[in-house]
DNA sequence: GCGACAG
DNA sequence: ATCTTGTCGC
């Protein structure tokens, strides 16, 4: 039985999805497990990846799902994979991968198939996601991939405020590759917040995802760094969100512009 | 005047 | 997520 992709999912799916969530976060492996982890330069490294989904307008359902796959450390795209979804869950905060995991999935096996070469051992894949257990963790469970979280925003849970103290952190950030630890009240670092390049205000949020520790997830996400969204992650996006407009253009008001 | 909370 | 223009600065 399908689940509305709108309202609250009942406490019953909520439930389920808490056990699903348990159970993945026991197959996590939350330490380095590829060699060119330890390197410096990360030599060895020849492919990462970086996932998105873009949504149409006043539609919760229809959506574009992209995976791209970037040459490291040149980062330019040499794989794309982006079509047009139809969402099945609902937008629950703390369970986002309910809702995209399954068609990241989906991404993930189609390019192991077509093209086994893309990843010839390691594609780490980089993606949004927060501290706890979000996408990142979970698709890469799902896939064995090496994964990493990275948010625009912070999720605030488990004591993480987007606070005056918090914004009193952010402000003392100087260069490209500064960093500060995201304390949960539990006294867990949960993350990391990350001053991408030299001239960005605002962080990006780095967290574990699968088979990389913290410390080699935000040395590589500053690696991806063109502008402040990590490339792969930002090529995903623009590329999802361009596929959403050539496919879909028919939808939503006028252009602005284009009214005569 | 609205509403704050990954996407 | 999405709706949105110009503008200031490197």
């Amino acid at each position: 039985m399908a689940q509305k992709a709108e309202g609250q999912p009942s406490e019953e799916i909520l439930l389920l999805w808490k056990r699903e969530q348990a159970r993945l976060k026991a197959l996590l492996v939350d330490r380095d497990t590829e060699a060119w982890q330890q390197d410096p330069d990360f030599s060895g490294l020849q492919r990462v990846g970086g996932v998105d989904v873009s949504f149409v307008k006043g539609d919760s359902v229809t959506a574009c799902a992209s995976l791209v796959v970037l040459s490291y450390p040149e980062l330019e795209v040499v794989y794309e994979d982006s079509r047009v979804i139809s969402l099945t869950a609902p937008y629950v905060s703390g369970f986002l991968a309910f809702r995209e995991a399954p068609f990241l999935v989906d991404a993930v096996h189609r390019l192991q198939e077509k093209e086994p070469i893309c990843l010839p051992s390691i594609v780490p894949l980089v993606l949004h996601s927060p501290a706890g257990f979000g996408v990142a963790c979970h698709l890469g469970v799902l896939t064995g991939l090496p994964c990493i979280g990275v948010a625009k925003k912070l999720l605030q849970v488990k004591g993480l405020e987007n606070n005056p103290v918090h914004k009193e952190k952010i402000r003392l950030l100087q260069a490209g590759g500064d960093t500060f630890p995201l304390m949960g009240s539990s006294g867990t670092v949960l993350g990391m917040a990350l001053k991408s390049h030299d001239h960005s205000t605002k962080p990006v949020y780095i967290s574990v995802g699968h088979k990389m520790s913290l410390e080699a997830a935000v040395r590589l996400t500053r690696r991806c760094c063109r502008f402040r969204i990590p490339e792969p992650v930002r090529q995903a996006d623009i590329r999802s969100r361009e596929y959403i407009r050539r496919t879909l253009c028919c939808s939503g008001p006028p252009a602005p512009g284009l009214e005569r």
